[in-house]
DNA sequence: TCATTAGTTGAGACATTGTGTCAATTATCA
DNA sequence: TGATAATTGACACAATGTCTCAACTAATGA
């Protein structure tokens, strides 16, 4: 029925492919936003701003440890408008991004490591139409995310 | 089939209300959070912490002025672990808190002006048991608000 | 009523997560 | 190769909390 992807198994979007992408929507292929890519593309979970931030500050390639925080957030935000990474909410009520496939998605997170888990099932569809009308109002947009813990980080049940 | 409560038409909670709630789960009845409580019940609509820290600043009451700001915060979340306020996440992502029934309960809210409507219909329910059964995840908790356009803040279709 | 004591408070420093401005730089294209 | 508009980096600033700690006080029962 539901489509499910733990991010490390998904045949990866390229980085080429995400400059394709940039390039379509009107957006130039620079310099800070190759190495914005490609430090994104290092992680199949969710990552913060920040914390790219910090990974762009001590990389290797000098001309990447230059890059500016805001310019950081600025591409972070261009890649999850053009949908080549998804806003997830933390636990901890906090922003991160994901790496993933495209399309309307929902997350499953452990409150404990992170681990992220991604759906396309969308129970939220039959509900707007409910609440359209009864309600009367214009329904925009909507988010949820399911939090809980993963098989790994739960207390071995036997002794 | 599910119900919908407009925040400015439920029979309201009462502050002595509120105190035994708060006296129930072990809290102590001080000055502080009577202030805080009936400030609170001033709105019927989501208020943000530093909304309140505002308010009770300019408070008649000139013992309610001095109020901390970090004491607003410490309250408003005791106050929504006893199920007194809800957390809202308001359609710029901060948050904010609403006085309502309590019960398990989402927010539709109006992205232009902030008018709330909570509903008790959740259809993350049955998400969880599919979503439980295929990850193998313990799920705790999950986080659902929809947003749109209230009836007055819509354009007219007219002209 | 009066200590005792643990919960609570206020002040203020500090942290996190962003946003806004603006001059300098640079990708793109004619 | 220029012209032009997008982009960048530095930095100030804002919003929203969190943390510490000494002072205060509600609750308890002797
Ligand atoms: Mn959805
Ligand atoms: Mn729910
Ligand atoms: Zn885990
Ligand atoms: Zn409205």
């Amino acid at each position: 029925m539901s489509e499910f992807h733990a991010n490390s198994s998904d045949p990866r979007i390229t980085a080429p492919h995400i400059q394709a992408i940039l390039s379509q929507h009107g957006y130039r292929l620079t310099g800070p936003r190759g190495w914005i890519v490609d430090q994104a593309l290092q992680h199949d979970r969710p990552f913060t701003a920040e914390q790219l931030v910090a990974e762009l500050r001590d990389h290797q390639d000098g001309r990447a440890a230059g890059i500016g925080r805001a310019t950081v957030y600025r591409t972070l935000e261009i890649l999850a408008s053009v949908d080549v990474l998804s806003r997830v909410i933390q636990p901890n009520g906090s922003a991160a991004y994901v790496v993933e496939a495209p399309g309307h998605r929902h997350h499953l997170v452990c409150s404990s490591c992170g681990t992220t888990i991604s759906f396309t099932a969308c129970p939220v569809d039959t509900l707007v139409n409910t609440l359209t009308a009864d309600t009367s109002f214009t329904i925009h947009d909507h988010l949820l995310e399911v939090f809980g813990t993963c098989p790994d980080c739960q207390e071995p049940a036997d002794s």
